[in-house]
DNA sequence: TATTTTGTTTAGTAATTACTAAACAAAATA
DNA sequence: TATTTTGTTTAGTAATTACTAAACAAAATA
């Protein structure tokens, strides 16, 4: 019994919106992705909202913020007036893009946050056992953070995260 | 112009409180782990309800989760029925012990759910082009599912994810 | 056995987030 | 200029998630 392709393409789309809800963002993200990714022709709003069953309004704002994190495109066509989008199909290049987005994030604001935390105790120190600790744990916390942090750094400067620097780090790890 | 350790305490529970909820966990948690963190002694379910201003009941099933990622751990004193509380202060056996939490996941029945696409689609082929198309995005979305699983298999089986290895992974990927 | 002290579960509310419907804006065409 | 075709913004609703208050359960103590 032959599964039709039109089957095929939802189950992998709720699929792809379940990912996408784990991560923190819509699913309605993750199905429009999924969409994209598997049609060989961008596609414009319009086609979009046929596909995904959403409204217009939210494709718009919600394919912004795909576009913000490098894991879809816009394109035009001339003597067309509709911009057409399509999925970005090198995934370590879309990770490289979304940790970039990252470091202007919120996220960052609030890791910035515990920096701040140090500089104050820093500039108002206290000499007594339990500032002692507390300014202790701060600090490990700061560097734990600035490890990902030179981590992440690397991983954006990279040309490309290919299989090949995967294995190269996973025979480091052995 | 001295700050109070209250005060910076505040500002470190609220820093933690917002990273938390970037994560796509409950602000409670952040501040619960944060509390925890910053304490010199384990602390009760009730002291923890003084220090977040969150109920017993929230706490409760909050803390639970946050144990099961290997974040807290929960210990007992002889002759005294309440439980304590204490932080996981080594970042990076959290770390290793949150994917490994996450293999059992919600996150994980979604990526396998991309990898049965495959089976179903290698037993009932079709050759014509539109399927043969979808069918190589599905396998190349798999591929890099699978290096990302390598990827964070390797750092579960690491004794400990110390500075040293992070150093050894950045200079690999220079 | 009755009471106290703890943690858990449950039913419901508050707060947040995702989304729709519709007004709007901008630009091209008639 | 008026109309059409597109994408965006906005005000409000639906759905979800975090949390509270209170009932409950389990175990220790009186």
């Amino acid at each position: 019994m032959t599964q039709s392709l039109a089957r095929i393409k939802r189950d992998f789309t709720q699929g792809l919106s379940q990912i996408s809800r784990f991560w923190g963002f819509p699913k309605g993200m993750g199905a429009i992705f999924a969409v994209l990714y598997l049609s060989p022709t961008a596609l414009s709003l319009d086609e979009i909202v046929q596909e995904t069953g959403l409204t217009k309004g939210a494709i718009s704002t919600e394919i912004r913020t795909l576009a913000r994190m490098g894991l879809v495109h816009r394109s035009t066509k001339l003597g067309d007036r509709k911009d057409y989008y399509s999925a970005e199909t090198d995934f370590y290049a879309a990770i490289r893009s979304i940790l970039q987005e990252r470091q202007n994030s919120e996220f960052d604001r609030a890791v910035r946050s515990v920096k701040d935390t140090l500089t104050v105790m820093d500039e108002n120190w206290v000499d007594d056992e339990e500032w002692n600790f507390v300014w202790q744990k701060v600090q490990a916390l700061q560097d734990f953070f600035d490890a990902i942090d030179s981590l992440t750094k690397a991983v954006i400067k990279l040309e490309s995260l290919g299989l090949s620097n995967v294995t190269k780090i996973l025979s480091v790890l052995k």
